[in-house]
DNA sequence: ATATGTGTTGAACTCCGTTCAAGACGATGT
DNA sequence: ACATCGTCTTGAACGGAGTTCAACACATAT
């Protein structure tokens, strides 16, 4: 696959668009179901009643349909995000800032919490050929989700350059990811959902508080 | 394996012991060399010299084999962390607190970085059967890794209850490790060592300043 | 030396992702 | 309608994984 254009008569490329979303969501389904240990060729095969090999006359290997589960994930996170209560373009303070920070990490922790296969398996996977690059469309998705962090920075720390809004960013990010993962791993804790929207709440407060007493000081 | 107290002559006990060191020896080479991936069976046997089905005289599967060599990188942490210039437990103010709080992750931060593939074990093993809990000198081992941060917290928040402490505490472990994991991953992110030690500064530092605001409001 | 039961062995089993020779199929010219 | 030909699809087969277990080797006690 990923063939040159090749003469494919409309009929076949049909067929096989219709294959495409088919193993995906049957992929989709396993992986929420079982997380990556569940899925498997076999089963993917079975599910969408095809053969073993029509799988990679789609795909190049399981993992660029891993790729396109983990993008459904990614997708569904930022219509949540989108469906918010937005915050209102008027004039608004630090409090409100802080506010839509811990509004933001909580609806990560949420929707962490409320699709935890999915969502684990967009930071387990590793692809087998680490020479490969992530796709673009990929990192673009990544990428729209960080501005929406960086909007409530611009208003805690307006003297801050872009690169360093941007990186202050991703820092808060990386950190509510960080209590998220190991929360819902139950690697280092065990811990409840309501436990861990307290820690989540408790870190992005005091780093709202800590930027607030930097920018003064 | 793991067979209930059976007449074993010594020589033969002593024998399996020496499987067993030899066994984890080979398996933390091949985990330095090429993180879990690199771990398989067939090597391990062949680089220790034994038959395949004697690793299944020692251990029941591979999984706790990997879980030796992960509970020896924690003691080597931690004996880097012992290793550390103590603070002097000579009355300290909230800045040499703060400053103690960000040596520590950087130190979390270098030893994962010097450390990257079988520092990325300790994350990435996810036992076959979920049924099992982890071995209890595991959980001790971590135990001992949160206290070394609540020390500092103690300082910065006098009036915390233990609970809220050790919660805090974890908290702040879980932040760092989030901007660690997905440093190392370059997955939403990649970066040098030197842009990631600025983040786990800013970060620890901005939750100190955070912190003190809160206990002073 | 022989017998006895424990310890060790590696071929074999199952399951995995992936490949590719063989066959099925669809478009086209007559 | 039929034959032709190039493309697409198929699933048995391949190589490699973790794990098992019947067969064998061995140490010990008699």
């Amino acid at each position: 696959m990923v063939e040159a254009v090749r003469k494919m008569t409309p009929r076949t490329a049909e067929r096989r668009q219709a294959l495409r979303v088919a193993l995906i969501d049957a992929a989709e389904r396993a992986i929420a179901a079982e997380g990556l240990v569940g899925l498997n060729a076999r089963d993917l095969a079975g599910e969408v009643g095809c053969a073993l090999g029509a799988i990679y006359n789609v795909f190049p290997d399981l993992d660029h349909i891993v790729y396109e589960v983990n993008s459904r994930t990614l997708a569904a996170f930022e219509a949540v995000l989108a469906a918010r209560p937005q915050p209102s373009s008027a004039r608004r303070g630090r409090k409100e800032a802080i506010a839509d920070l811990v509004d933001l990490a909580e609806a990560y922790l949420d929707f962490a919490a409320a699709n935890q296969p999915r969502w684990r398996a967009l930071f387990e996977h590793h692809q087998s050929n680490p020479e490969a690059d992530l796709p673009k469309w990929y990192l673009a998705q990544q990428r729209r989700m960080f501005d929406l962090v960086e909007q409530p920075l611009t208003i805690l720390r307006p003297n801050l350059n872009d690169e360093a809004r941007m990186l202050f960013a991703r820092t808060m990010f990386s950190a509510v990811h960080g209590i998220v993962i190991l929360g819902l791993d139950e690697k280092l804790m065990s811990l409840s959902a309501r436990v861990l929207s307290g820690q989540v709440r408790t870190l992005v407060d005091t780093l709202g508080r800590g930027l607030a007493a930097r920018s003064s000081a």
